[in-house]
DNA sequence: GATGAATGAGCGTTCATTCAT
DNA sequence: CATGAATGAACGCTCATTCAT
């Protein structure tokens, strides 16, 4: 096996444990073993497990960035950007249920917490097209003067929701009820 | 101490520790010191550690609901009823943060997702007035015709999100924050 | 086994496997199992390895003060004071060899460095006879007028080699050999 | 790098690691690294870590032995003699205090016994001069009638003491000091 | 020969649970 | 009933050693 190969077997191994047992119900032990490498192995490729928790997170949101802001036209109006953005992580979330639940987890730690703070505060470069939209809407008058929280929240908060359900099996997510979900959140958020 | 006091002590000191450090950072014997009791004494109340947790989740709810359901008036019209009881939700989580972050706890966790099962397919007793309002809503056309789990992610998602970003201290919530922030979720699951 | 028992089998294990492998040669897993303890158990006594080391030593100065002391006269001359110190010390080396294998290998670590630091210093209260001793004697000019720590080197140096040596099988030491042992370390420090 | 030049950066390395932290807070893999080498390479120069150890002590014997016996005339008188070895192993492990740290950390493990014993019972060729000395010493009623092993202890147990001392910080050795401590060691063994 | 990634046994430590008192 | 000392499996992590390249 060549070395990158390891390094993404351990990573794949990871996701899908963590994802299906949360942070504490992964071993690095069990980690090892379905990555097919030892235990000491992992520690080659991260410091330890909160890194190797922080990193994978990273990388989902390199994978998943590209994804989401393929066809995103800065240029269209803010109806549209949102609705694409908010449909396109959807899709992203059902297509890649993993990286859903990992995410969610990820989210709910300190971890989450502090990559939150990160992201409201701007403070981990401007590469976020999610706040600087909002920050225009509001600005326009295209969308309720809320604070950047409470957008986030009333246009995320939904879309984490239904994607559980959907992955859950609670819902049976389909084009059109996805587009009915993506609108109802822009009316949320709408002046 | 009585009876029904060890019993008090032991949710209240339970419910303490898991909000502030979570489940894992919650041992059975810093509970039982905390709520003055000897270790075992706990297991003569909660069969184990996860029955504990989900006999506390229950236990918050029987709280909760009357202070949510306080003053809800069945008669009233869909939006004011929606209005009210998505205020009390929030008012409920900021005066009881620990309550909060002990529900968040819990939703990310195994318990979390069958407790969601039961409700949505009912299953657990018609003692849930967000549901009939739901349902009602949907059938007078007052609402958008999503399934229920839809409108509860719309409805709820976002209460959960502000809640936590005034608890952790990235926003601060008013009544007229409030007020406008339970508005537009009523933009998002109103027709 | 009663509890203060329990802590007894764990000291004497820990002293016996540490002064037969050293410090790394006896995992606490090992230590619990000759105790015939839980692994677990030890850390109800001891907070952790470094602590329990520390304690062993503690209790290691306690048991063997007042055995060297025992018979020890302040007032009588200062040869005579030196002679009966050294002696007891290596009788209390020869009779307790776990001891001594114990305090030689703390003695040679961090610990013992600071311990030292401290003994030289004075800065842990003045129950130290040795270094009362010394000093009376060098400033009524009947020994050497070295710095303390030389002092302490040329009394004891020796004798902790000879003890090692006794216990090792290398000589075989008798109540006439020490003597003239304990006597050629007088010779080294007296004027 | 020649050959030569590689086990010389290995011996190097390890020498200051282990001196600096102790055998155990000297990997391989950390020695490999100061060395500039392969960690896999080590084990081309030396079987095995303890046998790397063995080895080390001996070069660190053999680099040393020169130093110490340079100017040393067999035929002077035993005082001298005795006060040039003495003196000169002082300035030895005050010039070279690694060797010194590491030659504490091999006395003090069971290398160091095995190795005492080869000394002792003479079973390592007779290239020690010390040992003629002291029996010498004795047959010729110039010193103690002691067990060699004896006056080795009076002899160096004080020069390995104040060495630590002085490495250490808790004196200041000078010629003065030094040519005072030696003396007073030639009290401990003389006649 | 030289390498350094890979290994896995072994470490110190934690904690849910039990059970003698 | 209540206790809390005792347990031991399981954890995250280290490192001496090996071996394919």
């Amino acid at each position: 096996m060549a070395k990158q190969d390891k390094r993404e077997e351990i990573v794949r191994a990871a996701l899908e444990l963590i994802a299906e047992h949360g942070f504490h119900g992964a071993p690095m032990a069990m980690i090892a073993e379905r990555a097919g490498v030892g235990a000491g192995t992992i520690y080659r490729y991260f410091e330890n497990k909160d890194v190797m928790i922080m990193e994978l997170f990273r990388e989902l949101e390199e994978r998943s960035y590209p994804l989401i802001k393929e066809g995103y036209a800065p240029e269209k109006p803010h109806r549209e950007r949102f609705l694409h953005l908010n449909t396109a992580m959807i899709h992203y979330f059902i297509e890649y249920p993993l990286d859903y639940r990992f995410i969610e987890q990820f989210f709910n730690s300190p971890y989450g917490v502090a990559h939150r703070r990160d992201k409201l505060l701007g403070t981990k470069g401007g590469c976020d097209v999610f706040k600087e939209l909002f920050e225009e809407g509001i600005s326009q008058q295209v969308m309720k003067d809320f604070p950047i929280a409470i957008l986030f929240d009333l246009a995320f908060g939904p879309i984490l929701g239904v994607a559980r359900d959907h992955i859950l099996g609670f819902i049976e997510l389909d084009d059109d009820l996805i587009a009915r979900t993506v609108e109802a959140c822009w009316d949320a958020v709408k002046r």
